[in-house]
DNA sequence: CAGCATTGTTGGCGACGTCTACATTGGGAG
DNA sequence: CTCCCAATGTAGACGTCGCCAACAATGCTG
């Protein structure tokens, strides 16, 4: 690999190359093994150049937090067949939640990190909007439908959104093995569903 | 506070000290903004004296983790009532934890990010089996008495600690108010229990 | 009371994020 | 077509960080 040509100045389209390897450094190492001038010496540029792309450390973070938004609002999309009835069509959500969670972890980790950052937080709240709203149309077609029980649908998504979240959770730290998450859903969304209590 | 007055040399329990600062550090400005050189400066002392303490500042991120564990497994204990049916005697379980969530959230964040630390992972491991077991016992009595379903209590355990986690998570991350769910969190229990399904 | 393990200090190393001043471009206005 | 300027990349510096090694003070123990 000579790379060591005296490359053109200009990179060409430096923050997408940026963009990449950062999140090829998230994948491989996790988000503590990220470093801005690290970035730039894989990329090939000086260590601030980074900086005339993304002001900050924090402002690369939420680009790529936004990328990921993106991408997952298109799994979960991809994934929701409007035909199914309830159960299959959320377990289908589920397991394509679940699927992103574990093949991008330390991203989705970024996602949720973003406390409150005021600036750039117009975006993300859209994208994180549009992500949920996958799932909010899954449970106000089946109320609409009579699948489930009336009330606050946005009370009733954000409680199946809490049951993927956890199970997201506990597989990203280590409690559960992917197979055992991936197995598990389907059992847990009919539990979900069901209830606990005896029939 | 003329606190420079010439300290003696030896702190008397400087450990103890890093801790406590540590700890008030992470409440009020989180886990990224931990310094082992600021805490130093805070307890008065050079900034490698913190090395003859913790190693590392992982080390020191797992004494606090630890400990961390030890207090949610004592608040969980403390607000469980066996004789109650499960319904109430949930409800509480799930309120402690979710309060324990709020007042410590960065506290918790650091008690799950370990992802796998060879070292010092058999105490924080029984630390974990310790807090996880008082939701894991409310289920197993609840089986016993038959007032949900039959099955692997492992799983059943698992999948009711993800609905909490999951709402925990959301209130970390800004999604829920603390107070909304707290309100929230009786109907979390008892559609957990009853199912989505119209009756 | 002597010696030694424990605990704290000082200074230094390399890496990091960020800032400022400077260099090199390429694309439009004239 | 050409000049000029805004965008982009570079070089160097600053302060902070985690960590390490060499040294100093302390107090327990034989």
């Amino acid at each position: 690999m000579s790379e060591s040509q005296s490359r053109p100045y200009h990179h060409g389209d430096l923050r997408a190359a940026l963009l990449a390897g950062a999140e090829r450094t998230l994948l491989e190492k996790g988000v503590a093994a990220l470093s801005l001038r690290e970035l730039a010496r894989e990329v090939g540029v000086s260590h601030a150049a980074p900086g005339r792309h993304f002001k900050d450390k924090q402002a690369l973070l939420n680009a790529l937090a936004l990328n990921g938004y993106e991408r997952l609002a298109q799994a979960l999309n991809a994934a929701d067949d409007p035909a199914l009835p309830i159960e299959p069509r959320l377990t289908a959500l589920a397991r394509a939640y679940l699927r992103f969670a574990i093949d991008h972890a330390a991203l989705l980790e970024l996602m949720y990190a973003r406390k409150h950052d005021p600036d750039a937080s117009e975006q993300m709240a859209a994208a994180v909007e549009r992500t949920v709203g996958s799932l909010a149309q899954v449970i106000a077609d089946a109320q609409k439908r009579g699948e489930i029980v009336e009330g606050d649908p946005e009370f009733l998504t954000l409680l199946t959104g809490a049951g993927l979240q956890g199970i997201a959770d506990f597989t990203a730290g280590g409690w559960l093995t992917p197979q055992a998450a991936l197995d598990g859903i389907d059992a847990l969304v009919h539990h979900l569903l069901h209830g606990l209590r005896p029939r």
